[in-house]
DNA sequence: GGCGGGCCTGAACGTTGTCTGGATGCGTTG
DNA sequence: CAACGCATCCAGACAACGTTCAGGCCCGCC
């Protein structure tokens, strides 16, 4: 998952930055709204973290555009605690959720969580394929109730097919959302790592649609079983 | 639910009652050590929020009697910002959360929710994985049977990850909670302190998931054998 | 107040696992 | 059948992690 941090105080920036690559995802950062702005128009980000209070372009304004021009990726608001008009503001300039500074940051990664599982239209933190179970609140994966080891990023790799199940993602759009921008595209490590997991999970768990991508299916979780047509 | 609020200062007291009972919470009151702790003793609380300076006898005292005298309701308490010392000791004396005045209250109801529901998770005060035995509220850890002398900051790291058990945990969650905010994150202490639980208690026990952190699991304790799905 | 011991810290160095990209093989398509 | 896309295998590079150790700090003890 890739995420667009928008923050200028630059100690709240290093410490966001650092927590929410801790977690797992990938973070692109703008100090100012202009380069948020940008950022958050040009490249395809599953949620975006955008301070109100910004040097060149406010939040707000910013948030507004993205609107106008049809971008609909969730938006949480940072805000400081005082400025309730700027809550007012943010929500009805297309907010998805807003939080209050002072924060903690495992409140803030838990409300990131919370919108990428609504942008999934999933309701739990707990996401269920077949026998496949994927629990994003800690980061881990079961097979039939059985734990299974995952590296970071096969791990990542398979929770955005999974927030996308049942779509066709295409090769393109997994390096953009699992790497940063600077990344050798000729490679071929998606289908390393889409080999890995199915090694790792089930061979049937991952369709290759081909010419266009891979694609997650429900169906498809539980078939190294008996079951009538595979 | 019934919570008890041990506080001194009058205003935040009064705030604090009204917001709690706002929150549907049904609230006792005490304005010091004494009175706090015996109503701690002999009436049944699902939390407790208790100020560290109190007068007639302080917090600390009273959470390590409770402790003592095997109370095991979840306690949450308030420090000033600065008391550092107070935090540690508060952890030591067998509190579960702490919150740093000043506090948004918001901020508090949050985390007293997060602990009645953790409360409801893990019924008893000890947590039993495989052949470790941990029991909170005397911080005693005994392996096998044979109690195990763990020191401060070894405890407090085993106890975070008991308690989120299951969960991947980052070394930047593990150093928000076992340290004061600005700390050198670049250090490694953790990995040193992982090292030591290894050595004293399993070497398997604590499981690392290589870029996102470590991870206590059920499973792992029993034995290290090669399982199937690994 | 000086002394000793345990504990925490951070740096250095050794080790391991993961990532990556090329080579090769297989199946499918046109 | 040739060309293409995808799968698999492999080994080098590299970063993350583990281990050890010495210095500093705090605390209790003499």
């Amino acid at each position: 998952m890739r995420v667009l941090l928008v923050e200028d105080d630059q100690d709240l920036q290093r410490l966001l930055r650092r927590a929410l690559s801790d977690a797992g995802y990938v973070v692109d950062v703008a100090s100012d709204g202009e380069e948020g702005h940008y950022l958050g128009d040009t490249e395809p980000y599953d949620v975006v973290i955008l301070d109100l209070g910004l040097p060149k372009l406010d939040g707000v304004a910013v948030l507004e555009r993205w609107r106008k021009s049809g971008r609909t990726m969730p938006v949480l608001i940072l805000t400081a605690r005082d400025r309730w008009s700027d809550k007012v503001a943010g929500f009805d300039a297309g907010a998805d959720d807003y939080l209050a500074k002072p924060f903690y940051t495992e409140e803030l990664l838990a409300r990131v969580r919370a919108l990428l599982r609504r942008a999934a239209g999933v309701a739990t933190s707990e996401i269920e394929i077949g026998n496949l179970r994927i629990d994003t609140r800690a980061s881990r994966v079961t097979l039939d109730g059985n734990p299974v080891k995952l590296t970071s990023l096969e791990y990542r790799l398979l929770a955005y097919l999974a927030h996308h199940r049942g779509k066709v993602v295409s090769r393109g759009e997994l390096v953009e959302h699992l790497y940063d921008q600077d990344f050798d595209r000729d490679s071929n490590t998606i289908e390393v790592f889409v080999g890995r997991l199915r090694k790792k999970l089930d061979p049937n768990l991952i369709q290759t649609v081909r010419g266009l991508g891979y694609c997650l299916e429900d169906f498809e979780a539980s078939a190294g079983k008996d079951r009538p047509n595979v």
